[in-house]
DNA sequence: ACACAGGATGTTATCGATGCCAATACTCGG
DNA sequence: CCGAGTATTGGCATCGATAACATCCTGTGT
């Protein structure tokens, strides 16, 4: 029915039968297709025609086991649907392929140590040159510490060790975008849902609006906690509709942001009109669910396209000093925010 | 500052360096590390000892290049962040990690023929053993029947070429049940918002749909089409809340099911009062943004999974029928769908 | 005690590309 | 027309693991 016939000659061909059919030696194959600069152009051309001839593709793995270059790097991320790990991954697929290289990737079920380290081990075995990590190291173990070390790494919003080079959105500016918004509308202060603690931009939101709040001169209430999902939103909505003087929430996600207003609007409160919600991310769906969400943008593509870039520097040069990079959110005015109502009018 | 020493020696272990700690051959270690029955169990614990007193680990380049088996599969999508091409990846993932496999993952920007070629072509550059394309397949050139032929393929919701397996998700009975949810719901007819009409998934779901209200004596209305973003709901509904009888839509996407409950939001119809609004997918928001929203569950981690399990066959037989394999969809009835009024009651 | 089956281990060649060094072909000045 | 000097090119060893084949042990039956 199918035969999966390979090529003719059974096997793909190699760099000896291109040199065959070109006339010349492997090793002029070999430069004139790694663009080494003394191949006559004439011969480069019979070379490629020759490859073309034949189809013939480079063997990666030869050439990795030699030259040690794989031309991929790996990606850690957990393994979830929350829509800002996921939008980084396409900003860091894109930019590695413009450089030439693919991306290989470990997802991991849990933040556990070694979890991590087994991700980060299977890419080390897979020989990638360079590895990104876009989840938060809680407990950077020894083991973790070496493979970092033997390897070049750049985390996204996390921890560093002291082999690891970060780039990060300023997530305490976006903190500060979303809060500051609030206070101007009106609002006598601002209440967080805040990420798990363990993620290092969950933390940051989280002293970003502390610190905005006290610069303003208003004591943060008590803060809560979700798990990026819209149900923890909704958990956390039930509690905070009761409370009577909550009229602005600054959430740190939009998903739970949505959980949020949900839970308000069951409670018989309404959004924007009794109390207004930022959330952080900018997901597709902010501006088309109701009320369309005011949100802080993360520039998701650039991000990963900045780690790609950092990494791929410093698998060139090893001995380059890290330079933490961020890049700056952006605040998106919607409808889910409105001036506060003047007390008891 | 930082020093990126390597190993001690120089660079990582190799197999001679782990026999000569063991006091056997490589070959030994190379039997004893694959799990080779006739290994004695006492020389295994020596080996292990020494692979583990050195830190040694397996260069899959070389193994690669000698046994032309590199553990790793690929993985070819459209670069978008709608939700349902990113779900499949995760489980994709994890079955692949849980057979031993990596993953390389290679995104395209459009779904020219020329641009699969190239994301085909550069997974076979990285010897990728088998490939998953969870694109729909347009226009099979050539270059991809050849790629195809070459490497293992299974084909996600997609156009299959006589080369390649098929695992989908039954989209029709996924179209089947919304449109049989809306009809005994007593609506009149259900209007449908497709996709894009290259995506297999898109077209399945229209036909189930055109379909199901045939079967039912009722003449299909006019179909409008979206391209899976909020916005093109947004756009469509602009349109659909003028037309006055319209009471039921079945949207092949959640998100483009908000985006036409915001636009009927708009114009002053209500959800699911006026109008009932079917979605698929089953995002995380279905159940939070306001209406929540009944839509057809896909199980994405088990077509995942299921892509995996038949690759693998495959790859480990590759005359092996290829057997079209598909998931059911399941109804996940929520408040955006209620009864038809009376007419004119 | 001897030969033999079969398990356990060692040897050698090999996968395909590339770094290094040697060898050849070509250029130009005198 | 020749030699120095450079532009091209080829030969060989090599990266690390494994397949195929060879060899060396055990234990066992008669």
């Amino acid at each position: 029915m199918k035969e999966r016939t390979r090529e003719a000659a059974g096997r793909p061909p190699a760099m000896a039968d291109v040199a065959r059919v070109a006339g010349t030696s492997v090793q002029t194959v070999s430069r004139a297709l790694s663009g080494h600069p003394s191949v006559r152009e004439k011969t480069r051309a019979k070379v490629l025609a020759a490859v073309d001839q034949l189809g013939y593709r480079k063997n990666n793995a030869a050439r990795m086991l030699r030259s040690g270059h794989s031309r991929t790097i790996g990606l850690v991320t957990l393994q979830t649907n929350f829509y800002s790990r996921i939008a980084v991954t396409s900003g860091i697929e894109d930019a590695a392929h413009e450089a030439g290289y693919a991306v290989t990737a470990a997802t991991t079920k849990s933040l556990d140590t070694s979890a991590i380290e087994g991700a980060l081990a299977r890419l080390a075995d897979h020989g990638v040159e360079g590895v990104i990590l876009a989840v938060p190291l809680i407990h950077v173990s020894e083991r973790i510490e070496d493979l970092t070390r033997s390897i070049p790494t750049i985390t996204i919003d996390g921890s560093r060790t002291d082999a690891t080079e970060v780039v990060a959105v300023d997530q305490a500016m976006a903190a500060r975008l979303a809060t500051r918004h609030l206070l101007e509308l009106g609002h006598g202060t601002v209440w967080h849902i805040a990420g798990p603690s363990e993620w290092l931009d969950a933390s940051s939101r989280s002293t970003g609006w502390r610190l905005t709040l006290e610069e303003e001169g208003r004591t943060p209430p008590p803060e809560l906690k979700g798990d990026w999902s819209p149900a923890s939103g909704y958990a956390n909505g039930l509690v905070l509709g009761r409370i009577p003087d909550v009229t602005a929430v600054f959430v740190a996600s939009d998903e739970m942001a949505f959980g949020l207003i949900r839970a308000l609007h069951e409670l018989g409160k309404r959004v924007p009109e009794d109390i207004s919600v930022v959330g952080v991310d900018d997901i597709a769906l902010a501006e088309y669910c109701s009320p369309s969400l005011t949100t802080v943008a993360q520039p998701f593509a650039e991000t990963g396209a900045l780690a790609v870039a950092h990494l791929l520097r410093q698998i060139a040069d090893a001995d380059a000093a890290p330079e933490p990079a961020s890049v700056e959110p952006r605040l998106i005015v919607r409808a889910s925010t409105a001036p506060a109502r003047a007390s008891g009018g």
